[in-house]
DNA sequence: GATTCATTCAATCCATATGTTGAGCAACCG
DNA sequence: CGGTTGCTCAACATATGGATTGAATGAATC
């Protein structure tokens, strides 16, 4: 029961452990696998999608998510023609935010780069994901996911209305003029809240951004709303029908 | 205030920033400085303490070693001729501990590197924190924390009583036949705690290790002892005087 | 000052990663 | 069936990372 391990075993049993670990490690190693990461966080999506939005070459985003999907850190549904990637599961945006949280904490570059691109922008109040519960059930407020659409319909804030950011000028007169509007995004360093802050301003709104992106806000524990003909989580045989336009949009 | 911001210059503004993530990343990407990580969890080191640990070359732990802090991970504390090197901030472990859980949920060869080492030992019936601490408060267990000792003295839970694996068969004396025995070490992967434990029970004492080690119990937020004349936190002038033997251990 | 010791640096070799290109494959369409 | 589409694979060039060796640094000691 109690047998004798031999120091050479320790060795080589830690050497293996931590080798796997460190395979990992390694998939998280690239600025293109984290970027991927980024945009599965919100929403699974297709190779040729993902590679348009990073103007990567589809050959080479696919070998990233092939070494992403290695390491299990994503998985993929086939359909048809197509191959949608979506995160493995939620431990694995712990990870990815936990290593955001490390490198904003100890790179004073991290710090430069996003100063240097938004210049004065980075004093728009933020409210708190606590505080914006309390309101909402109070509902003193307007809440605008800037995002894309179909991230929206991946999921989003309960009571949160799908606007994204390039539609927000056009839509204007949807938003009421006597309560504040809080708008969120992707996450910290994505720049659709902000700026749509930053014209809801310009046209006399009230609006702050949210200080976290919506999967933080999941990562949370936070509820989240799914829209009923969003790609489904479960890897049903042919579902074909789950491309068409659905959006009940709720107001 | 608003400029308008080009494609293009978001599109280098996300890959200047991933990019200074994923250094982070590959920092982490190398089995002998993760496990160089989980040493320094446990208290500051020298580099050649560390290298003879690892049964690495120096200047290969040295190389590890310099990687590790590039990346903000590590700091050193030069001392005559001696380089300390300590973990930067608890952000780190927590990352570290991301890691760790991703590679325990995703990978199956972890599971299997696991149970191939320690064959039937994986039944020894861990106790939790909260446990722990109830327990502890009624004072109807002892609790051992079976790290070498400079570990000990470095940070430990409080009410613990040194006892190194390696010395607990010539101490057997000291500990109570009644009270139940909880031992500690490093972490879910040391041994030493389920070597104890299975020490422990062979002698006909009852014994359970705890579920976590002493770098998982802090980083939880629970109270941590640190010895007076261990290695001090702050990066005092020339504290000489923090290598002499102190121990006044606490039964 | 010369010596010793802990650590770092520099140069090298080898292995692995990345990006690119073009070919291959499977599903779907006409 | 032939063509198109979405993705993957294979092969290559280039770049980067890791381990090893021996020399260099710098502090403490003699």
């Amino acid at each position: 029961m109690s047998a004798p391990l031999s120091a050479a075993e320790h060795h080589a049993f830690k050497q293996e452990l931590f080798a796997e670990f460190a395979r990992v490690a390694k998939a998280l190693a690239s600025p293109h696998r984290l970027q991927l990461l980024y945009l599965l966080a919100q929403r699974e999506r297709s190779v040729e999608d993902l590679a348009r939005e990073l103007e990567l070459p589809i050959a080479n985003a696919s070998q990233h998510l092939q070494s992403l999907r290695r390491a299990r850190l994503v998985e993929v549904r086939r359909e048809g023609p197509y191959a949608y990637y979506r995160l493995a599961d939620e431990s694995v945006y712990r990870l990815y935010q936990a290593l955001l949280e490390v490198g904003e904490a100890r790179l004073a570059e991290v710090e430069r780069i996003v100063r240097d691109y938004r210049g004065g922008r980075d004093t728009l109040e933020p409210i708190g994901s606590a505080e914006l519960l309390r309101r909402l059930k109070q509902g003193d407020v307007v809440l605008l996911d800037t995002r894309p659409e179909e991230e929206y319909r991946a999921g989003h804030i309960p009571g949160a209305i799908s606007m994204p950011v390039k539609a927000i000028r056009s839509r204007l007169r949807e938003l009421p003029v006597g309560r504040e509007i809080i708008a969120y995004c992707r996450g910290a360093y994505c720049v659709f809240s902000d700026e749509a802050v930053t014209l809801l301003r310009d046209r006399g709104f009230r609006a702050r951004p949210l200080s976290v992106g919506l999967p933080d806000w999941r990562a949370a524990g936070l509820p989240v709303e799914v829209d009923a003909g969003a790609a489904p989580e479960t890897t049903s045989p042919t579902t074909r029908a789950s491309r068409r336009r659905v959006s009940p949009r709720q107001r």
